[in-house]
DNA sequence: AATCCGGGGGT
DNA sequence: ACCCCAGGATT
């Protein structure tokens, strides 16, 4: 068989194979460019099966591009809440206010002018293209570069930038006329189903009778991908400050930064430990924390230990020791100051957290303390 | 080319 | 534990 008559088996049976068993999935039930733009930015870097109630919450709240681009951006950071990456929703909003302001509110149809949105890379042009537009661009993900690597028993790392762009040579080779739409996703529901990453379905694959990686026996050596770095690790001190007076009840936190890591989000007083053992003693650990605290301003006297807590990001790990601390002069605290804030069980729910942060006040509110 | 950016589910 | 997920921006 030659290797054109390969390309066209895998992508005829491909085809008729999505045709028949593709899951109904809620961006699948309409061609609304909006929608497949939204559901294509969560499920970056996420699951289908996570990505579903975002969605549904996400196009009840924001039905039309314009509704998104009207809306306050801490509504949107709360309907992205617990989803991750964050900048995925800024920079989306960010992208639909481009699109309300130059494009006369329409999704843009030509490459140049989609790429060019904010939070749009390669992958994701070519997904609003051939999804909601049938254009013949390849949509390349980790699941494409799984199958392509298996069925054709390419070697190359897929870690490597060059290797998704000649991955997309392919890819785009590989679409049939007039079906881009169907086969991207067709390609992306294979990766899904069957030629998942640990043990794959050959016997109920479509295309396992040409498949070189399978015939070779080695469909669980591919794809090749070096290995990411472990995450650092990092130790941190949190505080609940415990508000008095008008302020009983409640806790002060504080919001991140407009950049970086958890941008916007809210978060309790924390500072970095110089290390470990530092952190780990509740005397130095006391003395560190009151005058890291001092230095940003809040004067406070550390307590006690009331919680540990642990959490894994792509590329950190924090240990987290929270302490309770009580003001040494309540006045000298922020006020309503734009970062700070008082927080009680009753406007817990209306910011929007990390989940670290959400599970230690929620269980602090809770009294699942002491 | 490396690093930064979350969180969760599968194995 | 480790992997990886419908990746993109920044350096």
């Amino acid at each position: 068989m030659s290797e054109k008559d390969k390309e066209l088996f895998f992508s005829s049976e491909l085809l008729g194979w999505y045709r028949k068993v593709r899951r109904d999935l809620p961006w699948r039930r309409s061609r609304n460019p909006y929608h497949i733009w939204v559901s294509e930015i969560m499920l970056q870097q996420t699951r289908v099966d996570t990505v579903i109630p975002y969605f549904a919450r996400f196009v009840e709240r924001f039905p039309t591009l314009i509704d998104l681009a009207d809306a306050p951006e801490e509504d949107v950071l709360k309907h992205w809440e617990g989803l991750g990456y964050y900048s995925r929703a800024r920079n989306l909003q960010a992208a639909v206010r481009e699109v309300a302001a130059s494009y006369g509110g329409e999704v843009p149809a030509d490459k140049e002018s989609v790429s060019g949105l904010k939070g749009v890379g390669p992958y994701t042009a070519g997904a609003i293209l051939s999804i909601a537009f049938n254009q013949p661009e390849p949509a390349v993900d980790g699941n494409v570069m799984r199958v392509l690597s298996r069925f054709f028993c390419l070697e190359e790392d897929i870690a490597k930038p060059a290797t998704r762009v000649r991955m997309e040579a392919l890819a785009k080779r590989l679409i049939p006329e007039g079906a881009a739409s169907d086969f991207n996703q067709a390609l992306m529901e294979l990766g899904a189903l069957v030629c998942t990453p640990k043990s794959p379905g050959c016997l109920t694959c479509p295309v396992m009778e040409h498949c070189e990686g399978r015939m070779a026996g080695r469909e669980n050596e591919l794809p090749i991908k070096t290995k990411a770095k472990p995450p650092k690790k990092v130790y941190r001190l949190a505080v609940f400050i415990e508000g008095t007076r008008e302020h009983a009840g409640r806790v002060l936190v504080r919001r991140r930064p407009a950049t970086g890591l958890l941008a916007r989000l809210w978060e309790l007083p924390h500072v970095e430990a110089p290390n470990e053992s530092v952190w780990a003693s509740s005397e130095s650990a006391g003395v560190w924390l009151a005058g890291s605290l001092a230095a940003e301003g809040l004067l406070v006297k550390p307590k006690d230990v009331v919680a540990d807590a642990e959490h894994v990001f792509s590329h950190l790990h924090w240990y987290l020791k929270v302490w309770t601390a009580v003001a040494e002069d309540a006045s000298l605290l922020p006020g309503e100051a734009d970062d700070y804030r008082w927080v009680g069980p009753e406007d817990f729910d209306l910011l929007a957290w990390p989940n670290v942060f959400r599970k230690l006040v929620s269980d602090y509110f809770n009294r699942d303390f002491y």
